[in-house]
DNA sequence: TCAACATATGAATATATGTTCATATAAAGA
DNA sequence: TCTTTATATGAACATATATTCATATGTTGA
């Protein structure tokens, strides 16, 4: 994580006040890295590729494992990620669990992600 | 990828009607592909607090490398990845690289995982 | 052309993570 | 209680990836 390094633009004033300036406008830290914890859960395609499909409604763990074309074992493992981030909320119907988007964020983060690639 | 799984959900209509209906308006699985991949530029906490910290403006790579508090390689090697996503653009000046953001929707899509993590 | 500096990059290493396999837990029905 | 079905989970393995180290490339000025 740290490190020692060479030299690097040594002449001083690398350029001090625009890194000081953004230095005192970073989020903390922590907050970056919990940031950067909540984009990872989107970038594996089978997560994804779960919260789009629930993007139309409630579907339970099987379906997704259907629809994934991985194991139900897969499914599950990445809905239990997916349930730890807050992304996605479940209800039991007797042996059936049901799966749903946690809250607008997802729709709102994957639109803006997939405005990006569409361009 | 792939796989073959012991039974679930034998009870031959899973529900296949809604399976089937979400199948039909998931995208490619290549878009849903690209899309996490899109998203695991974003799931590392070095290149966030880069693509944050060009939110304020062009800097160079080392005003970057002090900033991360890593090497300049380390840096550079991130600036790659940013670089091939097209998430940032540079210029070159003398010896020196700046590097800026390529487009709004980093923000958005920053801002809204922010969103989300601040809740 | 040579020296110095900023940046880029290849190779190696260590770590993180997704899937599989085996099995556990939970619920329903006989 | 025993069996079946749906889901969850632990361990192991394979792959992906971030950093470091060494070095290459590109630019400037002498």
């Amino acid at each position: 994580m740290a490190q020692r390094q060479p030299p690097c633009c040594q002449e001083e004033l690398v350029h001090r006040e625009a890194v000081e300036r953004v230095q005192s406008l970073l989020p903390a830290d922590e907050v970056l890295y919990d940031l950067a914890e909540l984009f990872k859960i989107f970038g594996d395609s089978t997560r994804v590729k779960i919260l789009y499909a629930l993007l139309e409604g409630e579907l339970c763990v099987c379906d997704l494992a259907s629809l994934m074309e991985v194991s139900q074992s897969a499914v599950s493992h990445q809905l239990r990620v997916l349930k730890a981030s807050k992304l996605v909320k479940f209800r039991r119907e007797g042996k059936t669990v049901y799966y749903s988007l946690a809250d607008q964020h997802v729709t709102r983060i994957l639109s803006q992600g997939m405005e990006h690639i569409l361009e």
